[in-house]
DNA sequence: GTCTATACTCTGATAGAC
DNA sequence: GTCTATCAGAGTATAGAC
């Protein structure tokens, strides 16, 4: 309790970042208004300037810190020099953390033409950053021979509108767990490269047996 | 020149349609106010009234529209016997469709949510109606065992996301015309299904060697 | 930092003249 | 069928008291 008065400002734009991500992503950012996200955090709509300074500053906050979190992942993931091994470490990543944050990925590319100019730039500089990732996995595997593969431009947008597609139909409490969704996935995935899972791959997981 | 004047208000409406499907696409349906429709086709916004009883009656005519036309079209096609021909044929069928109509496409899946529940059913059920179409050609290769599949419903899924991504990337002029991007997709299906497509297949297409 | 009050603009939709 | 005029409400954003 040692917290001062003054900093109370800081969770209570958290609050409204949280509430808005909610609205945003149940209606549309078009749809909701300030005094919308006002109330869903018990303040009135002219408390939120404190905090934003415009309404589609909220929206800006949100797809930045989504894509910067996910960079910021990515990144923190282990190197993997097998071309098909980081293809699989890829997919698996990208499936787990588009399922855990459902509606940051849906705001993210739902909304990115409700963006001005500006922000539109820096969210989309962030994308391609990210694609390059995947589409760099592709052209060494291209390069040593074990992907199949014709373009890697359109393969790496391929996989990854099929593999953000998850969220569309995915809901916790289905058919299927999110470890089963994943494994399919990744089979999908290795077979669009042109490798393949084989059924057992005994030389180097002996150890799985 | 023999149309009776009373008649002339078909082709307002198909106006009216043309110009909210171009700005609703470039906007959002939220962010699209009645004004800017009516000025697009040079019209007050009150006249817009005696075509479509409300703002939301505009888009469920597009919506649906758009996927009847999807239907009666990919049933207008030849029924091909063979699983592995008929996904062929259904992936070409898609990306040409998506390709040649990216503003119906782009809205058919961005404004879902903005429906009402009873067109949004309506249209559910029509996209579940096309689903159904790629699943049963997937478990009909999975009786015949040509296709090597995990799990139908979810292939689907991931199918249908990768093919209508085209949408998100694809522009007119670009590196790569429509049929090379086509042939790379069929590439990328018939992996997925785990058919991969032979370098040449002679038995069946001699004739086009 | 939040409140109340408010400025000003725009919204979807309707009424009635032509 | 389109126009002008208008309604009632909601939109973002600001000002000033506390």
């Amino acid at each position: 309790m040692a917290r001062k008065t003054g900093s109370v400002g800081i969770e209570t734009a958290e609050r409204v970042l949280k509430a808005a991500s909610m609205l945003f992503a149940r209606h549309g950012y078009a749809a909701v208004s300030m005094r919308q996200i006002a109330k869903e955090v018990n303040l009135q709509a002219g408390a939120l300037y404190n905090h934003f300074e415009t309404k589609q500053s909220i929206l800006r906050a949100l797809l930045i810190s989504h894509m910067e979190a996910l960079m910021e992942e990515i990144e923190a993931q282990p190197e993997i020099a097998d071309p098909r091994d980081a293809l699989e470490a890829f997919t698996r990543f990208h499936i787990r953390y588009h399922i855990d944050r459902p509606e940051e990925v849906f705001i993210a590319y739902m909304e990115l033409r409700n963006l001005e100019p500006g922000p539109y730039r820096e969210v989309t500089v962030l994308r391609q950053k990210y694609e390059r990732i995947l589409r760099d996995i592709l052209r060494r595997g291209m390069a040593t021979r074990e992907f199949a593969i014709v373009d890697a431009p359109v393969t790496t947008m391929a996989i990854i509108s099929m593999l953000t597609g998850v969220n569309t139909w995915f809901r916790y409490g289905g058919r299927l767990g999110v470890d089963e969704i994943e494994n399919i996935y990744v089979n999908m995935v290795l077979a669009v490269a042109g490798t393949p899972k084989p059924v057992l791959r005994a030389t180097q997981n002996e150890e799985l047996a």
